[in-house]
DNA sequence: CTGGGGACGGGGCCC
DNA sequence: TGGGCCCCGTCCCCA
């Protein structure tokens, strides 16, 4: 026999007991204010929660900290109020935030309720355009013109899941008491991406976002996927995880011919254009971008999904199209540019010679050499031409790091001018590096069966999930070696200035 | 404050 | 049709 009330209450009293700070074993520092809550409730809570508890498991008899300055105290007493209710207080002002912080969080569903709720909370401007696109009766469910009048039916029609249901009205989302404690686990390396790094481009991220948003709209495809997607995740029994959700997502984008094909086949005839509105082909799903190749759109796509496939075989840095990482390869890495570095002048191969710093090449004209005084490095560029290939490439290719190599690799970019690598503290004894190593394991076998396309050794891997509806990836990278040590890649000098001043 | 360098996204062309 | 390449504009960072 199951007493209903039972989940609620047991809730509520935890509740209660977290806000007369009672039994609480745990201090959440945010921004100077501290959460005090319970390491079961954070543990069954957050992916991310689950993992630095894991790791400190342990230490059980002392009280855990965790400091974050990724989001603000109120995003945080949202989220926190979630967890400890089920309710989830969303507004049109903090549904970023929220999200954002539900994504480092990695609160799989909280970020799919913000998702809808921004979706939902989008003002449609391009009523005219829904005119065109007056969808077949199946879909005209959850799209099209009809959508502001659907809205509450369609979410009365979501509260029945046993998902999650939203109330705009109030704004507040709640989630079901039997899925909403089943985050995913991601075992990443956590301990190191815990710390309070992202604030100034969390914000500025926010900032943008809001940006996108008003410029994007909900796309009728997005918008069928998401509804697949939440009924996957629906089903606790087929749960999968976050990125493994963002490859599928993606490949159903990939696979499918995406957005409005104007004029072509029967279903779409009804959604073309007349004549004098513009006859794009592909619309993005993700944003009003419209592409006319289909090649085009994947390669668009990128740009959301932050899918880094082409990795640069000289310093790691990846990029999401092949031009990109052939023009870093030629400007940084092979001095393609006949011109001084110092003195501006063109330089030929007689005037001037190249220089090698670390993995960066440059041009210097004979005289700022001699000025400067340092030895020009004779390298035959041809024959190195074949290590731009990135799909292919060359393991023997002196790009090609060991993983020796790697660390000192490592050292090079901590004392040079390029990205910073703070390496994780490994001092801790054999046994607890034996618990940590599958971590890296699993994180691995995750990403590496998903879209980011981890290679063997060191990756590159964002930090944050990027989000359906933004662009804006964050500048902060994890490196996993796969050999045992895991450290933070700060990619730009500001954020590694900001980091240093939060001794990072 | 400004200009340069690099990254990156979009567009178009060629094969 | 897709991949590769080039050009252009924009943004960000830094000296």
């Amino acid at each position: 026999m199951e007493i209903s009330s039972h989940q609620s209450h047991l809730l509520q009293q935890l509740n209660e007991q977290r806000r007369q700070d009672v039994f609480c074993d745990c201090s959440i520092l945010v921004e100077g204010k501290v959460f005090k809550a319970h390491r079961n409730v954070l543990f069954a809570s957050s992916g991310y929660f689950k993992m630095l508890l894991s790791q400190n498991s342990k230490e059980t008899s002392q009280p855990t900290t965790a400091t974050f300055q990724a989001f603000s105290p109120d995003t945080f007493t949202v989220i926190l109020d979630f967890v400890y209710s089920g309710k989830l207080s969303l507004t049109g002002q903090n549904v970023i935030e929220v999200m954002s912080a539900a994504s480092f969080l990695q609160m799989t569903d909280v970020i799919s309720v913000c998702k809808t709720f921004i979706k939902s909370s989008l003002d449609i401007s391009e009523k005219e355009k829904d005119r065109y696109f007056s969808l077949s009766d199946k879909d005209a469910s959850s799209n099209g013109i009809e959508r502001s009048s659907l809205y509450s039916s369609s979410w009365q029609k979501e509260s029945s899941s046993p998902h999650s249901h939203l109330s705009p009205d109030q704004g507040t989302a709640v989630i079901s008491g039997k899925s909403w404690n089943k985050y995913n686990y991601h075992p990443t390396s956590q301990r190191n991406t815990q710390q309070p790094l992202a604030k100034h481009e969390q914000r500025k991220d926010s900032i943008k976002k809001s940006k996108h948003l008003r410029l994007s709209q909900p796309s009728e495809i997005v918008h069928y996927k998401s509804s697949k997607r939440e009924a996957r995740t629906s089903d606790s029994s087929s749960h999968i995880s976050q990125s493994e959700e963002q490859a599928q997502v993606d490949a159903e984008v990939d696979s499918t011919p995406v957005g409005y094909q104007y004029g072509q086949g029967s279903d779409v005839t009804s959604r073309s254009f007349p004549g004098d509105l513009p006859r794009m082909r592909f619309k993005c799903p993700y944003c009003t971008h419209v592409v006319k190749r289909k090649a085009d759109l994947k390669r668009h796509l990128r740009c959301h999904t932050g899918e880094r496939p082409y990795p640069c075989q000289a310093c790691g840095k990846r990029f999401s199209r092949l031009d990109h990482l052939s023009s870093h390869f030629r400007t940084i890495h092979q001095a393609c540019k006949l011109i001084c570095r110092k003195c501006k002048r063109h330089v030929t191969d007689v005037t001037g010679q190249v220089v090698q710093e670390g993995t960066r090449r440059y041009r210097l004209c004979n005289e700022c050499l001699a000025e400067v005084g340092i030895d020009s490095l004779p390298i035959d560029l041809e024959t190195e031409q074949h290590l731009m290939s990135p799909s292919d490439g060359d393991k023997d290719s002196r790009w090609h790091l060991s993983e020796d190599e790697n660390r000192s690799y490592v050292e090079i970019v901590e004392d040079g001018s390029s990205d910073l690598v703070i390496q994780q503290v490994d001092d801790s004894e054999e046994e607890e590096e034996k618990e940590i190593k599958p971590n890296i394991r699993n994180f691995l076998t995750i990403h590496a069966n998903g879209a980011m396309n981890i290679p063997e050794k060191w990756t590159l891997h964002r930090m944050y999930k990027l989000h359906f509806l933004t662009c804006q990836p964050s500048p902060y990278r994890v490196c996993i070696n796969a050999n045992k040590k895991s450290s933070i890649l700060i990619s730009n000098k500001s954020h590694r200035r900001e980091a240093k001043r939060l001794n990072f």
